[in-house]
DNA sequence: GTATTTAGTTAGCATTGCTAACTGTTAGCC
DNA sequence: GGCTAACAGTTAGCAATGCTAACTAAATAC
């Protein structure tokens, strides 16, 4: 049932998607800092936008970082008016961080860059090509969601 | 031939793979981090040991930072015995850079992890899922090709 | 009502990115 | 040959982002 040349075709495709999202990333990633907003902040203020406010210690749970690393990320927002922060009345130790306007904009705008690049990568897709790549999303999310 | 509802579906595998190409990285790094050996250092070692040495401004060039940059990392990778930089005889100004038995050790182990926990991953996919997986690949590395 | 736990901040360090300015080498041009 | 321009790397210094350790303030346990 599982030749050691249908293995070794499995290794192949593997090492390849891997290598590909590698770079399909890494263009995403060009495209998001030619308009000089990437990297740790795009990507707290994308959770603030499409899970809602958060306390301090959910979001950097969220974006795997500790508490301090967030909270400095949270202090330069806030002074950039991407987010507000204000202490949370039931519990008075947590502070309840959420997008302002701006920085819903922001990263609506950011978002919409990375999926035009997106599109324009995928343009090429034949009909069949996207039933594959629909698999392909369907195996990842069972894969992802069991492994982590 | 290209209905709204063709497009619709079509934006949405592709965001939906976007995400989880993030999530499969983001566990890939996981791995290495774990294994203390991720990041810059990671990525210019295994450029070294695949494409063989290279001048300080070609890996630079490889892995998409400016030369001051990769001159620090070479020193602090030189440090940790990993490489080995000459000067390059037809040309003083150039150094030739090169993976020391030391580093093409850890880079290899590192990738042998990589590839495995990318097995484990992949572990549950049916055949029409890897027919589905080889599609992506080849339509990714043209798309690719074409756009960088 | 004190002691412990929890949430966040501050301070200080390491890594990695950059630009500007410098050194040394090669190539171009009379 | 010798001056000049271009090129390859390095050094210095800044900013952003990650960490741990130590602290403050609030909530909870007992």
């Amino acid at each position: 049932m599982s030749t050691p040349r249908r293995q070794a075709s499995r290794s192949r495709s593997i090492e390849r998607f891997h290598h590909l999202a590698i770079r399909m990333l890494r263009g995403l990633r060009a495209v998001d800092e030619a308009a000089g907003f990437a990297g740790p902040r795009a990507s707290a203020l994308s959770v603030l936008v499409f899970r809602g406010p958060q306390s301090l210690g959910e979001l950097a749970a969220a974006e795997g970082v500790k508490p301090p690393t967030m909270s400095r990320l949270v202090k330069a927002m806030r002074d950039e008016g991407l987010v507000a922060s204000e202490a949370f009345e039931p519990d008075q130790r947590q502070v309840r961080i959420a997008a302002s306007a701006k920085g819903r904009d922001l990263m609506m705008k950011g978002r919409v860059r990375r999926l035009a690049a997106l599109a324009r990568l995928f343009a090429g897709a034949t009909p069949a090509e996207m039933r594959s790549l629909a698999a392909v999303v369907s195996l990842l999310e069972r894969s992802l969601a069991r492994g982590g």
